[in-house]
RNA sequence: GCUGAAGUGGUGGAAUUGGUAGACACGUUGGACUUAAAAUCCAAUGGCCAUUAUGGCCGUGCGGGUUCAAGUCCCGCCUUCAGUACCA
């Protein structure tokens, strides 16, 4: 009998699929395990080797606990809206939702052949009304809700029309816009229901606001701040510009502090947490306000050094700010308007990229000390943020880097407030443990102390407080796309109105076109159904509207995040129709015990997520306020791509008249992304020197004309992407029309010579005509996977050639699951043939193999210490080492020629979690009737492991020199004799007493001379 | 700049609380089997020196230190990757 793994894996997976083995119910007399995996975004592409590496490892955790008598929640589900399917729709006119069912279609295939333990019967899909019905549903709750800052949890918002009634605002301490106005009990009976409706808008959860956005032209949407990479937006890498426009947006500011301490209560990797807690960046300080000299306004400044008060001298405010064009004075009118202008015509990009300029202008103005009441100047400055804070600074240029630049840079005043350091010599090193001067009732205090009484006198005279600033923003939760979760709201009077929950789902309208509409409306603009009939309660056509009864839905669609905040917990209970899920569900499985996903969620998903469930605890609906206990980040599988390197020139492309005079372009030459990031000229000479002799041949003119390229854009017309395999090769050119020149090609890179050629349009093309070309140059570097780098490895071909279960094996075997590591398809062979060897354990060529056979010592030697072992690796998450593990323990029984049926069954339930198909298959031939997944783990023994002698390492300064055997019942005493007795030790030591000697009973032996 | 992670053979990577550095694989070399190949099996494989075996020296990014003993602990650097960035 052959191992014929092709088969074998088949037949499991439709077992599985037949019974339902992994199918979980939501009540047991076991204890419940939630294993969760983020689920994934099904993309057109497929699945490459890299995207199961987490499952692969979540799925031996669920089937080990499975084995150790759990109740295992394991579903998984698709994150199915999003941009690349509208983009697809956008260019094809295919419905999103066919490419969608399509790519679903290809990923379940391929998640199936790699045997996972998923309970498809849970699937959820976020595109699916049935469960964006759910969504919707949240985003009303969230709607009807404010943020109580006293009971420090989320309320309904009836409550707070209470209290207004009652009392006006004037008691109400809640998350609210800046702009809101206090107003009493009468002020809020006498406010026009239009006005009621705005002033609630600013306290509720999920709010309508004029928002400074992330506007991305290309795209036509929105984006979050984490879809932007470098300026330019993530998918894609189109450029970003700020714009005002009307969003929604959600409150997660109120939650700042609760998303921060909830922190220190989950199990997740330190590096996430210090990166949420950058993102939600808690400053404690004081909020001082300086009345304007000679004018009737104020400046309010946040700080986290209230104790440098009296070293202020000078104010800074963002050219942005709005007091700045009300106070400067007639004669610097000119100066700062000009000032003003020049910074808003800077791009972020270029404010960012800018650190190092100092400037500034004088506003002519100045404000009042609050205590001193001397005159202090109020400058602007583009150093000066106007989205954080108050868009304005005290400027204490003793104290902060910054402040002092600035102030040495202008030649203000720097007084010193520090006892004892001379501020001219010593830089900004801690000053913490310095005592304040010159600063009347705070002289001699230490940081904490002047900085108390500090916040103290500025509430005694009313102009100041304690006050904690947080950098985290409001989420923006409109997108201009089609392909979202609609919102359950339509407007009347320009008033948002939410529809009633049991109305719900509210699903996608069709339109003919996902582009925006002419007018710059999003894309369900385009649709003609899509108004709300508040009296027959259902959509209707939008020619219908007449604003009494008929009125239009809102035209924008949730984001991304929105369907991945909440279907952790639609996985207990996912075919609720009444209720979002069950109380009994939820409080089954209460939250998830581990989940295993990528890290570029820090700040984004697990944030907004972990916001959403704080919410639902603050309602009730979960028993816990974070929803996952445990969070494992895996690496990311990379991809080894080739990148070709030459220069060529030519006539035909020549961007103008001028250079073609001049007979220069160059723009050809593609170094590899890193490289090109830093290259100088002196770096690439070296690289490619023939490249670079061609530069400066003399032809070429000038070296300015000399680009590194390595935007998008270009990658067709500069780069030639070769695949690694060199049975197929992939030549990549755009923009080009000649054959290429094969036999050149095979001279320049022989490990191509038996490759076929495919281009991108089936014939293989090269760059138009040439003056001069470069020897190639063929680089390789590891990347991540992409279809544009031709380095991706396709799941399919090793499930193929090798298995499921060497596929599973290699990628745990690779290395430390949280690690970036490059994929080497070379490497599986070694995994893959010790499953045939394992295989070989129990069948001949011929027959089966295993006995009865009572097994010896050392069979169960080795049995206990794999058992311990892979536990051990298992509850560490450690996959690569228990591999290791199980190849020495099949390599140690081959040896010894076992066959005994009491080391090689419970061996099974040890190996089923990494390699279940195989572990299934013998399980089987040894004459069980029930599937393995649930068999008991074996229990270790640890009397099997007791040995009566060690093999000493004998070391002389600390250097193993020979190895000694001795009884572990030996005291120390007798250890030192023996060791000193040996020969060998009396060669080393050559004759010298030696001065000590260590023994650590059971060891070591460590002799000093 | 700040925060976090990491630097070990030709390669991926092992190494409980400090206690035999390089487990387990890949690759390479040699051998067996074969007409041949594949598959399989056996042996060698950190570097350098020596050799008749026994051996010796150097080795975990760099420089110090603690210790009988350091990949592991301490101090000071360097490099790489990731996140973040004028945050007052």
């Amino acid at each position: 009998m052959t191992y014929n793994f092709n088969e074998i894996e088949q037949k499991w997976q439709d077992h599985w699929a037949k019974h339902e083995t992994f199918k979980a119910e939501n009540n047991s007399d076991k204890p419940k395990y939630y294993v969760l995996d983020m689920f994934p975004y099904p993309s057109g592409a497929g699945l490459h080797v890299g995207h199961p590496l987490g499952y692969i490892a979540s799925d031996i955790y669920a089937r080990y606990k499975r084995h150790k008598g759990f109740n295992v929640l394991h579903p998984q589900g698709y994150d199915s809206f999003g941009l690349p399917a509208e983009q697809y729709a956008i260019q094809t006119g295919q419905h999103p939702a066919v490419t969608t069912e399509e790519n679903i279609k290809t990923y379940r295939r391929q998640l199936d052949q790699i045997g996972f333990s998923f309970d498809w019967s849970r699937e959820v899909r976020t595109s699916d009304p049935s469960y964006y019905k759910w969504t919707q549903w949240i985003f009303i709750q969230l709607f009807n809700s404010y943020y109580c800052n006293i009971d420090h949890k989320a309320e309904n918002i009836t409550e707070l029309i209470k209290e207004f009634e009652r009392a006006g605002n004037t008691h109400v301490n809640a998350a609210c816009d800046e702009d809101t106005p206090s107003f009493s009990s009468e002020d809020w009976k006498a406010y026009s229901e239009l006005e009621k409706q705005e002033i609630l808008l600013k306290y509720r959860l999920t709010y309508l606001a004029e928002t400074e956005v992330n506007w991305c032209p290309a795209l036509g949407t929105v984006l979050a701040n984490d879809e932007i990479v470098n300026g330019v937006s993530e998918r894609g890498g189109h450029p970003v510009v700020r714009k005002k426009m009307t969003q929604w947006s959600m409150r997660i500011s109120a939650y700042a502090e609760r998303l921060l301490q909830g922190l220190d209560t989950i199990d997740w990797t330190d590096s996430l947490k210090e990166s949420q807690r950058n993102w939600i960046g808690k400053s404690v300080g004081a909020s001082v306000t300086f009345m304007v000299k000679d004018y009737d306004a104020k400046i309010d400044v946040f700080t986290t050094r209230p104790d440098t008060i009296f070293g202020v001298s000078f104010m800074t405010l963002a050219p942005e700010h709005e007091l700045v064009s009300q106070i400067t004075t007639a004669e610097q009118k000119a100066e700062v308007e000009a000032y003003v202008e020049a910074t808003a015509k800077r791009s972020e990009r270029d404010r960012m990229a800018d650190v190092k300029t100092i400037s500034g202008v004088f506003t002519g103005a100045y404000a009042e000390h609050p205590f001193t009441k001397a005159p202090i100047p109020i400058w602007i400055g583009d150093y000066v943020l106007a989205s954080y804070g108050t868009g304005a600074v005290m400027a204490v240029p003793c104290g902060d880097q910054r402040d002092c630049d600035f102030a040495k840079y202008f030649g203000i005043d720097i007084p010193n407030i520090f006892e004892g350091v001379d501020i001219s010599e010593e830089a900004f090193a801690s000053k913490d443990n310095v005592k304040i001067a010159n600063s009347d009732f705070l002289n001699g205090m230490n940081y904490k102390k002047a900085t108390k009484r500090a916040i103290y006198e500025l509430e005694q005279i009313g102009q100041g407080k304690g006050k904690t600033n947080y950098r985290l923003r409001d989420a923006v939760f409109s997108r201009q796309r089609y392909w979202g979760e609609p919102f359950p709201v339509y407007y009347v009077n320009g008033m948002p109105q939410m529809i009633a929950a049991q109305h719900l789902p509210i699903t996608l309208p069709e339109v003919e076109k996902y582009l925006p509409t002419e007018t710059g409306e999003p894309p369900l603009g385009n649709a003609t159904v899509w108004a709300w009939d508040t009296s027959k309660k259902e959509v209707v056509s939008n020619d219908l509207i007449d604003n009494k009864t008929i009125h239009p839905l809102e035209l924008n669609t949730m984001p991304g995040w929105a369907g991945s905040s909440q279907y952790f917990n639609r996985y207990m209970d996912p075919h609720n129709e009444d209720e979002i899920f069950s109380k009994d569900a939820i409080d089954y499985w209460q939250q998830v015990d581990l989940y295993i996903g990528g890290s570029e969620h820090a700040t984004g998903h697990l944030l907004y997520a972990r916001f959403w469930q704080k919410f639902m605890f603050d309602l009730g609906l979960v028993p816990v306020d974070e929803f996952a206990k445990k969070l494992i980040n895996q690496g990311m599988i990379l991809g080894t791509s080739a990148i070709a390197h030459r220069v060529y020139c030519h006539t035909s492309s020549l961007k103008n008249e001028k250079e073609r005079v001049k007979g220069v372009y160059t723009s050809n030459i593609y170094v590899s992304k890193k490289i090109s990031e830093e290259i100088e000229e002196d770096n690439f000479k070296e690289i490619n020197k023939d490249i670079y002799d061609i530069i400066h041949s003399g032809l070429l003119d000038e070296i300015s004309n000399f680009n590194f390229n390595n935007s998008e854009e270009k990658v067709g017309e500069e780069i030639f992407h070769i695949s690694t395999n060199p049975t197929h090769v992939n030549v990549n050119l755009v923009n080009s029309s000649d054959e290429l020149d094969i036999e050149a090609f095979k001279n320049w890179q022989p490990e191509f010579s038996n490759a076929s050629f495919i281009g991108d349009s089936g014939k293989v093309l090269t760059p138009r005509r040439m003056e001069f070309v470069s020897d190639f140059k063929v680089s390789r570097e590891v990347e991540k996977m992409s279809k544009r780098w031709y380095n991706v490895v396709n799941p399919d071909h090793i499930c193929e050639q090798y298995g499921a279960d060497s596929l599973r094996l290699y990628e745990m075997f690779l290395g430390p699951l949280e690690q970036y590591k490059p994929w080497n398809t070379a490497g599986i062979s070694g995994v893959h043939s010790f499953l045939k060897k394992l295989w070989k354990l129990y069948y001949d060529d011929t027959s089966f193999k295993v006995t009865d056979a009572t097994p010896t010592k050392d069979h169960l030697k080795t049995l206990h210490k794999t058992i311990k072992k892979v536990e051990e690796d298992i509850d560490n998450f450690s996959f690569n080492t228990s591999v290791s593990t199980f190849m020495i323990a099949v390599n140690e029984l081959t040896a010894q020629k076992c066959t005994s049926r009491e080391i090689l069954e419970p061996l099974l339930v040890l190996i089923s979690p990494y390699a279940p198909h195989i572990a299934e298959e013998l399980w089987e031939a040894l004459g069980h009737k029930q599937s393995i997944s649930t068999a008991p783990f074996p229990v270790f023994e640890a009397n099997h492991l007791v040995e009566s002698s060690k093999e000493y390492p004998i070391s002389f300064n600390g250097k193993m020199r020979f190895k000694l055997e001795l009884s572990l019942d030996l005291s120390k005493d007798d250890i030192e004799k023996a060791v000193l007795a040996d020969e060998r030790t009396q060669n080393q030591l050559q004759g010298r007493e030696p001065k000590k000697v260590i023994v650590v009973p059971g060891k070591i032996v460590n002799i000093v001379g």
